[in-house]
DNA sequence: GTCTATAGAGCGATAGAC
DNA sequence: GTCTATCGCTCTATAGAC
């Protein structure tokens, strides 16, 4: 667990294919990347790809098999060490934290799990079905092992209020990790969601809030159609 | 405002490639289409484009124009709306339903909204300066209004804990309208936020839990790092 | 396993007739 | 303003020498 951090020069052919292609889809997304830019990027032959990997697809697919089962072990390894004490913050806390840390923070790899989740963000919306196959392959299991723990200490939500708050917890993820820059600009730099122990910091409170929540009652939204705004002006 | 909503086809040259671009831009990301297929899909002919746009870039910034004043107007249209009063909702969630409302609803044109945020969260992830120096022209304004609004009324809190809960606002508008479906088949089909008043009639409360919660504690966090777990077990 | 060469297709953009 | 034709380029994928 303490090995230095690994070079892209270091690395034998397939995992510097592998470790460049990821870099360049996370940044630019994958029909933006052709495989001749990875090769160029890479030091790497263009045949070498479909001689390692078969397709651009298939190279895909294997970067993906790649992040998930640590990422994923790591959530279970630490939703495993959650308990009620005294000296820790709550369980919602606790479990909240499990769930997003792996996907914020990799060991030995700082921009490791970033790039992933960016990865997985941009292919989602360029390649929808892909995308959806993907994620539902490899990450179904451990988000709804998260979902029961979480009904598990708010049993006073139905399953499709903490579906609802699941929701949110995804979108502070995504959209933290693949967007961090945009809060950067409108802040003038006073805040800077790139910075994952802050981020995380700020995402476990925020996210169990959210689940503390109250489900929305009907008079909730004034501005809606179905509830016109009454039009008499105040003062 | 209660013209009937726009069919492609009645659309003149310039009009039906912009509708047809912005769909399938906020379907396929930017690189992932040509604009020989917009041709395809319109109805129009290749040479068409490059004489009413001049070029592939050129049209995405119109399709950015076109959309951007009217969302914006509305919402700070809402945003004069808000006031204090007993029969309403507190002025928090009033400012929150002003900023999200517009951004997932739009008059006339049901998918008009979620779909060009659709293309906004894409076109961010695949070609990040030029988006980020889109977005920033045509929101900056607007969002830093409503910073401002957030702040006057949250007097506990610094900008810089106003600008982390808007973040987390920004997330959840971005993830709901281009991931939701996502949660749909985690759900198994119980919860869906591609149901926009459904999706606001949630945020509006969720993101005002998030405006409220407390300034993050400094034992917050129990796995990270910099706080490593207690190993002894328990039982 | 690594390379060169190339097939076969699609791309953005433009020229120029009408 | 609309069209056809085409330039010049890049792409994925493969064939076949070494």
């Amino acid at each position: 667990m303490a090995e230095p951090v690994t070079e892209i020069n270091d690395l034998q052919t397939p995992d510097r294919i592998l470790a460049t292609a990821e870099e360049m889809f996370a940044e630019q997304g994958y029909w933006g990347v052709s495989l001749r830019s990875i090769t160029r990027a890479s030091g790497v032959n263009i045949a070498a790809i479909h001689y390692h990997f078969g397709s651009k697809q298939e190279l895909l697919e294997r970067i993906f098999e790649k992040r998930c089962a640590p990422m994923n072990q790591e959530r279970l390894r630490l939703l495993a060490e959650c308990r009620e004490d005294a000296a820790r913050p709550p369980l919602l806390e606790q479990i909240l934290e499990a769930y997003l840390r792996p996907s914020l923070i990799w060991p030995n790899d700082p921009d490791g799990a970033p790039r992933f989740l960016r990865l997985r963000a941009v292919l989602s919306q360029e390649h929808e079905t892909l995308a959806a196959n993907l994620i539902s392959r490899h990450f179904n299991e451990v988000s709804r092992t998260f979902v029961r723990s979480l009904l598990a200490v708010l049993p006073e939500f139905s399953e499709e209020e903490v579906f609802w708050r699941f929701q949110f917890l995804l979108a502070a993820q995504y959209y933290t990790l693949s967007n961090p820059g945009r809060v950067v600009i409108l802040s003038d730099g006073k805040c800077d969601p790139s910075d994952s122990e802050a981020s995380l910091r700020h995402m476990v409170p925020f996210c169990a809030a959210v689940f503390r929540a109250p489900a929305p009652s009907s008079d909730a939204l004034i501005f809606g159609p179905s509830l016109p705004v009454p039009l008499a002006k105040v003062g």
